[in-house]
RNA sequence: CGCGGGGUGGAGAAGUGGUAUCUCGUCAGGCUCAUAACCUGAAGACCGGUGGUUCAAAUCCAUCCCCCGCAACCA
């Protein structure tokens, strides 16, 4: 038994999230729930990232304090994780006091020890966005990318923070941890991109004040990086509880989406080195949703907002189809249609009828009680062996990240236990006084299955998962890797009849979809 | 010559050197325990084009065509 620190990107709170965000976490969250029921000392840490230009201006707008804006949004932040049914252990809030004290002692100590220095940056700034480009960024026509106005040449005062002095440093780190960038080919992206030189950091802004404040000077606020990054060292309470920190830190996983693996990757691992502090184990850079085929977009007004589909599917449908359907590190496609299809297919059919069946099968059959009569032939050792072989098999996957391939090796064996009924058709072994012994087997081996089945999905459906066991009449006992040996079953446990683990989701000729007799409009997600 | 990802049966995907896999859909059959579910079988792919390496290429190399992202705060 280990430990496991793992954590998403803080969401910048300036609209409501979208179906990505609710990837990112999901993913995040599965990981959690599996090291949990692993039995690791797990810690799982999501939160928001609240400063910054955007969120002043869009609270003046509004008539608000940047404060009062952002506790508006942080409220739905929250909202949608537990309706997803997200088990974070923390929330953290950049703008939060334990935040800020982490944030200016960490500046203070890099400043003390002269690595952050002060000098005029000159830009290309546009004065309604306040805010500086490139010139490669500028449009077609010279002009500000966001507004199409006219950009100026200024002049501002600003912190920087001597990234480039650490370069060699860093190259050298990521060729002695060839695992700590994932997947490989983003890797070999951020080799080639500091190998063309890291120029400094610019960790402070003058232009707005929704920020904390640089200790040393405060005119200035911190800004982005410093600030944001930084969250991961906050939530275990670094500086503040050095023992607690020690317990989780260093983080085994920072789950991020694939445009910010360079500040992971890079501007991290080299603000960690020059805190003192020791590096996390792992950056993950997963890929980005595409919708329907296009990427999702305010202006193309296709953004998935993932409480309609929660309502309307629940939450394990929303889940199981993002961990089952899209490859973990590669771009995946979402779209309703597939949704249906995979979550009618996968659980309704295939798992949510096993487990009807075979629970009313035992209640026919054997007054709902189960026993273990060994009368096991060929197809009998075949389940069992296939059944023990998933329990390991899924265990590296799970151990190795491999979420999709591990969701593929249960649902075989899922798969393997309806053939199994099949084959061994209970409802003719009924039939024959000669084989209630044989009968009491298959039943016995058909519950024992779900039971396995039931550990191992409850990182995926957490709702599901505890409704399996109360079904397979274990109450709610905890769901523990631990107990997914074959022979656990009892003899003498009594099944509960249930409602069906998941309804089916038909679509009427009006497009409508009808899950469990309720009907929603299309498109009104 | 900016960087990267991708083009695989009707649809969506997996597969990085050795008989082309899965899901859905289609067609035919079986079963009746179950949520019109479950099981079996079949049809259907010259794995974007061309050239090369190899006993052997979807898989490696070259070249071309097409899609899609990113270019230092959009998961």
């Amino acid at each position: 038994m280990g430990k496991y620190y793992i954590t998403t990107p803080i969401y910048y709170p300036s609209d409501k999230l979208h179906i990505g965000h609710a990837y990112c976490t999901t993913v995040a969250d599965a990981l959690a729930r599996y090291h949990r029921i692993k039995g690791d000392d797990t810690f799982f840490l999501t939160g928001s990232d609240e400063h910054g230009l955007k969120i002043q201006r869009k609270a003046a707008e509004k008539g608000v304090t940047p404060l009062e804006y952002v506790d508006g949004i942080i409220a739905n932040f929250k909202l949608l994780w537990k309706k997803l049914n997200i088990s974070n252990d923390d929330f953290i809030r950049t703008s939060e006091e334990r935040h800020h004290k982490v944030v200016q002692n960490a500046l203070k100590k890099i400043f003390e020890q002269g690595d952050i220095y002060k000098k005029n940056y000159e830009g290309l700034y546009c004065v309604p966005c306040e805010s500086y480009w490139l010139e490669r960024q500028l449009d077609e026509k010279g002009c500000c990318p966001d507004c199409h106005r006219p950009v100026e040449k200024m002049q501002e005062e600003s912190y920087f923070f001597k990234m480039s002095k650490y370069q060699e440093w860093w190259l050298d780190f990521i060729d002695k941890n060839p695992d700590f960038i994932q997947p490989e080919s983003r890797r070999n992206e951020m080799i080639n991109f500091v190998k063309q030189g890291l120029e400094d950091l610019c960790i402070t802004r003058t232009t707005f004040d929704w920020g904390i404040p640089v200790p040393f000077d405060t005119k200035h606020v911190v800004y982005v990086w410093f600030d944001a990054l930084l969250n991961y060292l906050t939530g275990i309470k670094y500086g503040e509880d050095e023992k607690f920190f020690k317990r989780f830190w260093p983080a085994d996983l920072h789950l991020v989406g694939k445009e910010i693996v360079r500040f992971h990757s890079i501007i991290w691992p080299i603000m960690l080195h020059a805190l003192g502090v020791e590096m996390p184990k792992k950056i993950y850079g997963h890929g980005w949703l595409v919708v329907d085929g296009t990427k999702m977009s305010k202006s193309l007004g296709n953004v998935v907002d993932p409480l309609g589909l929660i309502d309307e599917f629940g939450s394990d449908a929303i889940r199981y189809f993002l961990l089952r359907e899209i490859n973990l590190g590669n771009d995946g496609n979402f779209s309703r249609d597939a949704l249906i299809q995979r979550t009618n297919a996968d659980l309704a059919n295939d798992l949510g009828n096993l487990l009807n069946r075979t629970v009313a099968m035992i209640i026919k059959y054997h007054s709902g009680e189960v026993k273990n009569s060994k009368q096991n032939d060929a197809v009998d050792n075949d389940l069992i062996n296939l059944a023990q072989q998933t329990v390991k098999d899924y265990t590296s996957q799970m151990d190795n990240m491999n979420i999709t391939d591990a969701v593929k090796t249960v649902w075989n064996l899922i798969g393997k236990a309806n053939k199994y009924i099949d084959e061994t058709a209970p409802w003719a072994l009924a039939k024959d006084d000669t084989k209630q012994a044989k009968l009491q087997t298959v039943m016995y081996n058909l519950a024992e299955t779900l039971r396995l089945v039931a550990i191992m999905v409850a990182p995926y459906i957490p709702d599901a998962a505890p409704k399996i066991y109360e079904q397979l009449g274990l109450g709610n006992e905890p769901l523990q890797l631990s107990d997914a040996v074959w022979g656990g079953l009892a003899d003498g446990t009594k099944v509960v009849k249930g409602d069906p683990l998941y309804p089916r989701t038909t679509v009427d000729k009006d497009g409508c979809t009808v899950i469990g007799g309720k009907k929603y409009v299309a498109g009104e997600n």
